[in-house]
DNA sequence: GACTCATTTCCATATTTCTATAATTATCGA
DNA sequence: TCGATAATTATAGAAATATGGAAATGAGTC
């Protein structure tokens, strides 16, 4: 993924009611949900609705099919993985592995990029 | 991380400046960089970047030291780990075991929440 | 075709966010 | 203390985004 491509995703994300939306997808599993059921469960008006679920599609979150009258939404999840990805590349200096875990399921793990690095690894340091 | 903090961090994160401070950040490693030598790389006018950092700081993404008069600013790895954490929670119904590796480093893996799950895992049905 | 349900598009308004200029604070060295 | 350097705060106008009512579209049913 591109910064282009993360940055529509990131700011698709950045809004109560999308991130609302996303993480309900998210939980939903790859079968999703009708657009109906997630204006009820948020309370939001159709057209609110619709507003936010047209930002996540277009920044690759989602995606819909329709099924008979209702539009069901699925949560992309390569492109959330895709951005996760993003987000971490070439953590410090392009060894991540001096980070620690990255949450690869719900359970975070210890510390990440502690002060100094174990194998060798030489921290750039102050350029002043 | 709760959604409030989650939410503060993404709407931090989507803007194509505060993108490129923090993953230049994350790149660098703990130590961070100077106020100035971030500005200079991504030629930002001083105040803009204050701007942009002040907003990174107050979700608590980067945060900042004084050394002499610079103050360098450092991404906080804890909590970018706590915002990945927070986008796959519960993924898949609280059971992310089936969504394939989440990125533990810079090399994303297979694909994720495939429509057949492989431990017997019910992925529950349309509601309609 | 007429009718209903699910969702989207259109549109106007209200709000938030971004950026730059100018002024301010903090630190260091002579 | 003075002057220079590093960075932040203040302020204001421009640009982008969010919201919901009303009308329109698409898909089923009778």
């Amino acid at each position: 993924m591109e910064m282009t491509a993360a940055l529509a995703a990131l700011t698709a994300l950045a809004n109560d009611t999308r991130l609302a939306i996303f993480r309900m997808l998210v939980q939903q599993g790859p079968d999703g949900l009708p657009a109906g059921e997630i204006g009820a469960d948020l309370k939001v008006a159709a057209a609110t609705l619709s507003f936010h679920l047209k930002e996540l599609d277009r920044a690759g979150l989602v995606h819909a099919r329709r099924a008979g009258r209702q539009i069901f939404y699925a949560a992309d999840f390569a492109q959330m993985r895709g951005l996760l990805t993003f987000l971490t590349e070439d953590c410090c200096g392009g060894h991540p592995d001096i980070c620690g875990p990255l949450p690869a399921s719900t359970h975070a793990a210890a510390d990440c990029c502690p002060p100094a690095a174990k194998s060798s690894r030489k921290t750039k340091k102050e350029t002043a």
